[in-house]
DNA sequence: AACCGCCATGGAAACGGTTACATAGATGTC
DNA sequence: GACATCTATGTAACCGTTTCCATGGCGGTT
């Protein structure tokens, strides 16, 4: 590969000047300008990135830390932060963790002098050891964890407030015995969500332990828990389940047993993947904007990089939005406006 | 940040000794090793990647260069990728070109001494123009590109031989009267596709002259194909979409218009999406191993990279297996043993 | 004509590592 | 005891850029 020496000499002129024309720097005469394009042309130059970034101090690229890179979320959180990245002229560096706290570690240890900036998606750990990890001198900013117990900038989807909200909207159709499919115990997102489930029900119905039946996200988990409903013979008119998958299966499994939804029993889930609309009956659901977060995320760490010095912490916090499908009864007017409103969602 | 200096410093070393004790090497004392490591852990040291790199003329990154990062499909894709390279402890500098061939270039310039190795997967382009972009003295691996037209190793998915053993499939299921929802007519896919299900149809059944409706991949292309047939009382007892989600619109479809599926009309799709199991009835189609390609194309560079020199290219060609499901009658004791077969997939 | 800026240019020092080579001391062999 | 061999260490070159600083030529001012 030709370097930029070979560029210099072809050009006959030195490599500081090389270096200058290249870049468009001022105080190059257009004479020499001209000759240096020309050998850089004629010898397929192409600028070392490494070494660039070896000397200036800036990568142009962006490290991105997943626990996975599998599935639905990871795929539209990566489009966000694309879309964001390619705006700004930035690469990305990715790694995936593979879901071990010592992974992360060595992830972002790797990426050490290959990036201006990092977001990363922390596993399941505390936030002391979290920010141990975090690299110094370089803005970082944490996406899907809990934001206050941060000392450093992050982004997070209010998981519990999406499902106080679906709750909520759940009180207000009328149903009053709603049971929780609940998530891994393990996981925050979960967690969060059964609190404001939980909340929602103590608060609204007066309901201090409503029925809560074990889960792991997956479908299977959701159609077990129907059989239970089933078998059980609960008073349950209503099931909440902690993600749309769990919800999928209960919906499956409550048809093989012939009931009908939503006029027996109304089912909602968490995250309005693509399959939700799909399902029968379409599933009413919250919707989370996982692109924006990746966005927002992006957006951040290119403004920390801009007014560079001022690390002035900053926190946001996106809300989920109600999307109002078949899988709940259509009834009432102010749910119907609701939904109206809160299907258009929102874009950075 | 320490640097290496500053470590060897710490431990009262030279700069090389540090580094070869750092980097495991041997010729050095336990006891210098055990100062270094204590300095540098003292220092919290984090070795500079891209200095090193630099130096070593090794990054230990891959590039990954692809038309777009949306949907399912590029999330396989890594994952896949991913999979293979951080059991290489590789990482990954993802770049998408949104659509141009320009941005294609543009990306693989920037990666220029920051990666050993690159896989790509170009938008619609001829192969003396793809060949330009590939870059000089770094091993490419090209993905879902026809590999006949390519000077560079490359691992695709035989689209032809699917649609051909999806049709074949269809005329031993006893249908006869089968027409095919095409996809972009700028798309390679989907023209092997549509070659694949023309040529089967001529050898098989001895229609020249097969149903071909246009489509775009699209939803709502498929819901536009049903409605044409149903409109027109084409003579026609199954449908094969270019794709599931074409296959998924035209169910709806059919099923809004009092179609029975598969009594009435049969429907098939190709990909195995993740919705294709459940909408109703579940879709037969070919299920293509994008996680499998690029699984392979890692391990391919990587192949590259460990016999240096040896650039002997390779090319892989992967086949979709057909799965299946109650869109198509279960009819003959012959399919239904392949589709036993055959629903098992296939795992690198 | 002497002086002062200005500006295009070149030399050389970074950036933070790896590694070829030289060296000095220890060990082994005859 | 002289010589060859081996081993741990240090010196310095190098990887390909950017950029600070010195330099010299030039035009403009007095």
């Amino acid at each position: 590969m030709a370097t930029i020496r070979d560029v210099a000499k072809a050009a006959g002129v030195s490599i500081a000047s090389a270096s200058r024309a290249l870049n468009g720097h001022g105080n190059v005469t257009q004479e020499t300008r001209n000759r240096v394009e020309a050998a850089a042309r004629q010898l397929r130059y192409i600028p070392h990135s490494g070494a660039r970034s070896l000397s200036s101090q800036r990568s142009n690229a962006i490290g991105v830390v997943l626990p996975d890179v599998y599935g639905e979320f990871f795929s539209e959180l990566v489009h966000g932060i694309d879309r964001v990245a390619n705006q700004a002229g930035m690469q990305l560096l990715l790694s995936s963790m593979h879901g071990s706290a010592q992974g992360m570690a060595t992830a972002i240890r790797a990426m050490h002098g290959r990036i201006d900036g990092l977001l990363v998606m922390p596993p399941d750990m505390d936030a002391e050891h979290l920010s141990a990890c975090l690299p110094a001198g370089i803005p970082a900013i944490v996406m899907n964890y809990p934001v206050e117990q941060l000392d450093v900038s992050g982004v997070a989807i209010d998981n519990y407030a999406g499902a106080y909200a679906m709750t909520e909207f759940m009180v207000a159709q009328g149903y009053r015995r709603i049971a929780h499919i609940a998530g891994p115990r393990d996981n925050r997102d979960a967690q969060q969500r059964l609190a404001g489930f939980s909340n929602a029900m103590a608060k609204l119905t007066g309901e201090r332990s409503p029925i809560v039946l074990p889960g792991d996200f997956s479908e299977e988990a959701g159609a077990e828990a129907a059989r239970v409903l089933i078998a059980g013979r609960l008073p349950v008119d209503a099931v909440f389940a902690a993600n749309d998958m769990m919800a999928v299966g209960c919906l499956s499994m409550l048809r093989e047993a012939g009931v009908s939804v939503p006029d027996q029993m109304a089912v909602t889930g968490f995250d309005d993947i693509p399959l939700a609309r799909h399902v029968g009956p379409p599933l009413t659901t919250m919707q989370v904007h996982i692109a924006d977060m990746g966005a927002t995320a992006m957006a951040m760490v290119l403004q920390h990089l801009r007014g560079d010095g001022a690390t002035e912490l900053s926190k946001v916090v996106l809300q989920p939005s109600l999307i109002q499908r078949q899988s709940t009864a259509t009834a009432g007017p102010k749910a119907a406006a609701k939904s109206r409103v809160q299907n258009q969602g929102s874009e950075i």
